[in-house]
DNA sequence: ATTTTAACTAAACAATTGTTTAGTTATTTA
DNA sequence: TAAATAACTAAACAATTGTTTAGTTAAAAT
């Protein structure tokens, strides 16, 4: 037929998500893209339509990377201590390669939280639904707590969860440590 | 002399300092700015010297009007619970007028974390020392902690604040009281 | 080998960004 | 009242943004 592509676009992809990874959406530039990805404008373009759309690549990218925990995640039945061996999952992902890019989803989240992007923010809701549902299911495997205890559990573990993921964006694998170890003392 | 001023340069900085606490820096134009500021580019140029100039009076007008917080929270001396409190402090001031805007000291964090802003990350870095030490300080009136068991407790809680700072811009009120009281349980 | 087709390079594109300037209006003071 | 001065409006500014187009190169297929 013709000219063979010089790029695989799931390669070019891992890169770009490191860079909105790292620096967001509104900052991160085509120029920067084209220089990471190590491709150029047109290149990105015919294989990804718009900057956007490199960037909802990368999101699912960064969801498929991220599967196998959770996949880990939903099959194992040690209850809190799963959800803890989440947590330390989660920061692992996180902090690969000595990096403190914090989660990628949560930091879209917080960039376009008062973005008018219904249809991004729908897909972040609906993945904490998610995992909010997955914690209540591990915590009901403890038999002894009640439903009011249960959901009250799941809300803070949600929402310490989030603020993990902000916090590896700040601080030290020690300090993150005990962070997790506190949060799971009493649950 | 001459001409007088139409605003006063607080009330307008005000309303820039909300603009940019709701969108971030980069995601305020100042097209936006002259709209919420109800001022022209020209008065904005010749009050502020530039757009970053606004940002910078907006933090400085954030510190200032969180100040009595800190004031409160300083004077206190009822240990653990004077930080608790601290805590419900805090989220009324990031929900006021029900919004969900988080803390704005830690969304500009998460948003110039990469930047090369080094003056602005010192600023930031340094508040968040600050807050560390009160912490240590109010844990240590409790009397029957060790000095290990408190520097681990100030990590958790300065972790645990800046994740309760970035999970006011998503859930409710109620959602964050639970997570206050499920985080000062074995405090 | 020639034609076809698609991926490449590089330049131009329009729109938007933050910033400056020129010209007008209003207030103060002498 | 007239001169001086500073805040106003509005237009132009250069630089950068994301996007498109024109022209070149290379690999298939006939």
């Amino acid at each position: 037929m013709a000219r063979k592509k010089e790029y695989l676009e799931a390669d070019v992809i891992d890169k770009a998500m490191n860079l909105f990874w790292r620096n967001g959406y509104e900052n991160t530039s085509m120029k920067m893209l084209e220089k990471e990805m190590g491709i150029n404008k047109f290149s990105i373009y015919s294989s990804f339509g718009s900057k956007y759309g490199v960037f909802t690549e990368s999101i699912k990218s960064y969801k498929e990377k991220t599967h196998y925990m959770f996949e880990k995640f939903e099959k194992a039945s040690n209850g809190v201590e799963d959800i803890k061996q989440f947590f330390y999952d989660s920061v692992d992902v996180c902090n690969q390669n000595g990096n403190e890019k914090g989660c990628f989803l949560t930091n879209t989240y917080n960039e376009f939280s008062e973005s008018e992007d219904e249809e991004l923010k729908d897909q972040l809701n609906s993945f904490m639904v998610h995992l909010k549902k997955l914690f209540i299911e591990k915590l009901r495997m403890d038999g002894s707590k009640d439903e009011d205890t249960i959901l009250k559990q799941a809300n803070f573990l949600v929402l310490a969860k989030h603020g993990l993921a902000a916090a590896t964006r700040v601080n030290n694998q020690k300090e993150i440590e005990d962070y997790i170890e506190m949060t799971f003392k009493n649950i």
